[in-house]
DNA sequence: GTCTATAATCGGATAGAC
DNA sequence: GTCTATCCGATTATAGAC
């Protein structure tokens, strides 16, 4: 039969790695999390780590994998914010990426990535490329209308707003706007977000 | 004579290590940056490291004292904003921290302060230090006439747009950010900041 | 003040048994 | 699939000669 020998399949380790993979790299960044501490984590063997995934480079790589589509994040909130007109465009993506973010499988790799583009530049250039995703072609399909060649900036300083919120709230834990509510947070910045989307920036 | 033997006084090279310490803990964080490196942007000894500052540690709090005393760059900026009541505080907060940064020993230490912060327990706190010192005292001297509990929020939120754009300009480098001019990014963020400080956050 | 030599540790990665 | 054993490089830090 054809069924004799081991099963092939799964046994969850795989999955427990990348788990464990992404708490670290979360935590330490890329350089600070150790293959021993992920396959401790993980409650294998180090040498199990490299079995499945090779090398560290190509590890991180697979736990920065986001498990939502940041594209379709944002279609979503397009389409509901067209479909209430009440709630702004800015206000909306900061109820998002709040919202996003409390979740542990969306906040853990994106806080890796953030800490490890402090010091890797292979890491820089991932979070680069899913900024320039997440926001600026959104960005670019609201203001194309008005005023084309600002796209970019707005996007820009848009990033700026929106990682500094994470740098302080997850990473530095900087009192007030760690233990403030998403609901403050959103009435606080999300006007200052529409600003850079369609304010006069002169 | 006491003036036998060799002389007590400095050759330069105390000095040399610790701007060699600057330009590596700015540009690799504290774990990144090596000893070795560090000697070696020096043109000395790994030993000698050890024999001027003692540990990797003592030399970091030694390497990141900034040369400016944030209060005091601050106290220059409300003055100067009173003065001249066409320029806003919070313009003149970006202008001045643009300002500032472009002086390779001060942007120095404090990149390399932030950069640390995102895998250091130690660092972080030295953040959390300054960024109270710099900008909260400021921010409440001007926000406790109308509304004193709001200013650590306030403050908190402003750190957070100008530590979300030192992070975007100069560690991740970010496009239009990056190459943009200091006027136009006081014209862009410079109203934004002035809202933390005194607009309606509801 | 400056360097050589070395101790002690820790990290990623591999070979190969089971 | 999983683990043991091991290699090899890099790092901080110290002892001590000159």
């Amino acid at each position: 039969m054809s069924r004799a020998g081991r099963r092939s399949g799964d046994s969850g380790t795989r999955a427990a790695i990348l788990d464990s993979a992404r708490r670290q790299f979360a935590e330490h960044g890329y350089d600070g999390a150790t293959i021993r501490a992920i396959a401790s984590g993980a409650g294998v063997d180090p040498a199990l780590v490299h079995h499945f995934y090779g090398t560290k480079e190509r590890l991180f790589a697979a736990a920065m994998q986001l498990p939502v589509i940041p594209s379709e994040v944002i279609s979503a909130a397009l389409a509901d914010t067209s479909r209430r007109p009440e709630v702004t465009l800015g206000t909306h993506m900061v109820a998002s990426a709040l919202a996003l973010w409390e979740s542990e499988e969306v906040r853990g790799p994106f806080l890796g990535l953030l800490r490890s583009a402090m010091t890797s530049e292979q890491a820089t250039a991932m979070l680069r490329e899913f900024i320039t995703e997440a926001i600026l072609a959104p960005v670019a399909a609201v203001t194309n209308d008005t005023d084309p060649g600002s796209a970019p900036f707005r996007a820009s300083l848009i990033a700026s707003q929106v990682l500094g919120l994470a740098l302080t709230r997850y990473l530095l834990g900087l009192g007030p706007i760690a233990s403030a509510g998403r609901d403050e947070l959103v009435a606080a910045i999300g006007p200052n977000i529409d600003r850079y989307l369609t304010g006069d920036l002169n």
